[in-house]
DNA sequence: CCAAAAGTGTTAGTGCTACACCCATGC
DNA sequence: GCATGGGTGTAGCACTAACACTTTTGG
């Protein structure tokens, strides 16, 4: 009988903040060792039978202090198997991504999706490959972009959320004609309020009921 | 402390045949317990600091009898952590995919990847999430189409893969223009002989030696 | 009135799909 | 020559990126 490999469970966490204008990630100071007080990726080891997403949720409930009701979505990425990347000793890494709402967590350490600190372990590495794969799930992915932007939100809100995961920012105009595609998500006939530097208010665009279900 | 999951690894084999005209899957009958007798396809647990690749071959070499040698690409499908996919207990089972070469292999059993039987376990499942992920790879993914078509193939296998793997079959034409854009892969001025029926002799396309390194 | 930011309409470019036509083979 | 099937060129179409222009806000 072969012993097999345990297999922990690393979550990228999003988070919109419409403040700062960017997407935040989450990650916490590890209580211990090894890499104790250094920052790392939300994870825990995965148990036996349990579900991914249970583990996500656990990951993101105990290690960044958050509420098991934020979490609006979760999701896989990758698989790392890098022996080496755990120095107690081999273990398989499943990424993964959760997105959760505006409340903070006593735990977490929000930054900047492109600027995250150096990271404990391999999750420099996770963050870096698995960015490209976050960026293309937008517009795409619903269940991911529903939970990353929630119910609703204005068109300035959109053109933030997408600069921050692809790097550069469309014209509103041509993020509307995306959006208008993306099934499931509409225009209202409702404003928001414009920005404190002036500007014309932007649209607010609301999940159909079906979408926000599935 | 938390006992962990078992981990298989469940391995989707591909191998173009050019009589066929088609792609096949690789499947095996088990040996044991459960679901002895019945086809499935081929799988490891995995070892403690294995490696996913070196699981794959293992599985490749074991199940389906095939030499180490004849497997000319792996990677990643997905992970299905369904609990009660095995009756023997709560497993995590991580889809692979391998492309090998013609050498068949005293335990396998070949299906048109449109035709694959009713397999054990979760595997009709598996088979049918993942041959979405795998029509995407082709052009895409070098290593993957590179390792299916072998180092040098003919416009007439092109298109018999392209079909096998999309369900429709391109003219032509077009798909020499999408394999001008594949990088590494460029046409010779040589021509293969044509089918018996007659035509045209297909023209044969090459990897440059980069490519193929990669 | 001016700056800022979103929305509307339009246009150039790009890439894909389909097909008419030409070429090379077996029979 | 005729059927078969690959190769060449080209027209139509959808999608995208870019921008001129308009609208609505704050100062």
């Amino acid at each position: 009988m072969i012993e097999s490999t345990l297999v922990s469970v690393d979550v990228i966490v999003l988070r919109f903040d419409p403040d700062a204008r960017a997407v935040l990630v989450g990650v916490a100071t590890r209580a211990q060792e090894p890499f104790a007080g250094e920052l790392a990726l939300p994870g825990v080891l995965l148990g036996r039978g349990e579900r991914l997403r249970d583990a996500t949720t656990r990951a993101v409930t105990g290690k960044l202090g958050l509420a098991e009701k934020s979490v609006t979505a979760t999701g896989q990425l990758a698989t790392f198997d890098e022996p080496s990347r755990d120095p107690r000793g081999p273990t398989l890494s499943i990424a993964l991504w959760a997105t959760v709402t505006r409340s903070t967590g006593d735990l977490a350490v929000w930054s900047r999706l492109d600027a995250v600190p150096a990271l404990a372990f391999d999750h420099d590495r996770i963050v870096a490959d698995c960015r490209p794969l976050l960026a293309d799930k937008l517009w795409r992915d619903v269940p991911f972009t529903a939970g990353l932007l929630g119910p609703e939100f204005t068109t300035a809100q959109a053109l933030d959320v997408t600069e921050s995961l692809t790097g550069d920012r469309p014209y509103p105009a041509n993020l509307g004609r995306t959006m208008d595609r993306v099934p499931g998500l509409g225009r209202t006939s409702e404003h928001a309020a414009a920005l404190p530097k002036g500007g014309r208010p932007p649209l607010v665009w609301k999940w159909s009921s079906e979408a926000v279900r599935a």
